[in-house]
Formats: C-alpha cells, sequence, structure tokens
DNA sequence: GGAAAATACGACCGATTTTATCCGATTTTA
DNA sequence: TAAAATCGGATAAAATCGGTCGTATTTTCC
C-alpha cells in the first residue's frame, strides 16, 4: 500500500545519473540498466516515456542515448511521475477518475480529510525535483 | 499508484461513522455495510482487525457490534493503518523490509531523496486523528 | 551497401496483490 | 432453542504490476 512503482523508481534513478555526470555525455538504457542493476527492458520503457515526454532527449542508431532535456532543477517529481504513469498518483481512485470510478462516492465521508493528505503530497511532488536527489 | 487499500478506506469511514454518532451506541458491521454501500464480508475483516488492535472494542451475540474504544483524538491515521495492514505503508519495500528485500539496494541513488517525502508522509499519518475526519 | 547498435512500440505472460466471498464455529440475547 | 452477531480460516475472483519478447526503425561505422 502507498507504494511508488518500480518504473517511476527506475525513471527517478535513471534522471539522477543523467543530472549527475557532464550535461552532453550521452547515456544508453544497456548502460544505466548494468550500472544499477535494472532489467533492461523495463528500463528502456520508462526512458521512453521520459522522451516522450521531452523530459530527456533521444539519440537513436549506433551512438545513440539520451540525454537531459532540461537543467534537473527544472524537472519535478511530479512531472516524472505524471510521464511515467498514465494515472495520477492519488491516495483513492476518486481523486484521479472522478464521482464516476467510486461506487459510494455519494456515500463516502473520508474523502475531504483524505484530501488534506493528498494535497500535501501532491505540494510535496511539485516542489521537490531532479536537482535536488543528485 | 501511491494508492491507499479499499480495508483502509472503509476502516477510516467505519472510525468516522462512530465518532460521528453517541458514543455509548453499538453499531453491527451490517448496519455500515448498508450506510455506506460497503461490502460486509470486507467491512466484517476490517473491523474484526480494528478491534484486535483495541481501536474499537466488540460485544458478541444477538445485540452486538462495536463501539470506539477511545476519544477520536487519541486514535491516529497510523493506528489505523498499522492495525489494518500488516505491512508499513512506505513508498519503496526497503523502507518496510529493509536492505534484503530490495536486490538494487546497494546501487540505489534514491533511498535518501525519497526518505524525505516518506518522512513528511509518515508525520501526517501519525499526527492526524479520527477527530480530524468527523 | 551492409552489419551492428541503439531507440520505438506493441503484445503478452506470470506472479503477486487486492478485493470479495463462503463456510463453519462461537457467543449472546430474547 | 432460535436468531443475530462476531470470529476466523479458506478460497475464489479480479486487478495490477513487473518483466519479457519480437519486430520495426534509425543511425553510425566499416
Amino acid at each position: 500500500m502507498l507504494r511508488l512503482s518500480k518504473r517511476v523508481e527506475y525513471g527517478l534513478i535513471a534522471l539522477r545519473h543523467f543530472a549527475a555526470i557532464n550535461d552532453s555525455t550521452v547515456c544508453t538504457a544497456k548502460e544505466i540498466s548494468q550500472k544499477y542493476n535494472i532489467p533492461h527492458e523495463l528500463l528502456a520503457k520508462v526512458l521512453q516515456k521520459l522522451s516522450q515526454a521531452r523530459i530527456i532527449q533521444s539519440y537513436q542508431g549506433v551512438r545513440g542515448g539520451y540525454v537531459l532535456a532540461h537543467a534537473p532543477s527544472k524537472i519535478k517529481i511530479s512531472d516524472v511521475i505524471n510521464a511515467i504513469e498514465h494515472e495520477k498518483p492519488m491516495l483513492a481512485e476518486c481523486y484521479a477518475d472522478g464521482p464516476a470510478s467510486c461506487i459510494i462516492f455519494d456515500d463516502c465521508t473520508i474523502r475531504r480529510p483524505l484530501g488534506k493528505i493528498q494535497k500535501n503530497i501532491n505540494d510535496f511532488f511539485h516542489t521537490m525535483t531532479i536537482a535536488e536527489i543528485v
């Protein structure tokens, strides 16, 4: 319960790696997967998502790979999560998918108080950047 | 991702219900399940857990049921979660189960920074009580 | 021009977790 | 003694997640 997905973990590890080295050095999914002992195929998928979200820039072909597309301080944790996960990181489904997603929505009495915790978490993800995990 | 379990949701709804009515009125699992449209058997299991943790007191037999065992302001959200879930609500497995639970533990670079978020969440759960969700 | 190395993308499988249900036992009241 | 309720173990059903595979495309280098 309350777990981050492995995909997000791997994405953060990779982004921290990019942030910790020279900006212009391209890294391949293979390099990173070997260095941090992460399944290659899965990391590749995550990096593709980050690339699609313009968080990293990709170079195809031999000697290709990825580099950061922005300064680490410009990449929020929430950006990373949104890029990797299709669903927002919410404590309850109704926060992410609205009233229709919850059959007890009208009877629910804890949505508002839990919203405080939710806001707290959201703020944290929205404030913290990759620069702070290097 | 980052979801609370239904069990915890149901537990909080039930505890809020107890807190919102007269202290000495016993409520049955059936009543609560009907009022809030919660699966009866599942709620029953959750209430049993809360009873075992001495958060509510149970009365067996006809006209039995449950009442709060303490004032709402004395029941922390963290108490409720710990009673219902066997595993601590942590962002990553290693926080809950230690180094041996994560094969990339030694290579992991994000454990410390994520710990800040974890602490933030823990503090919230440890500070907020049932009194604040009534 | 061709081989190799890398990303791009979709489909799928298996394991685990979560949700929900079922059943029998015990307790207590009326 | 019957009914209503908790207790608790077992199990089934559903959803999620981690991981893998295969194929296509792009680019570099010889």
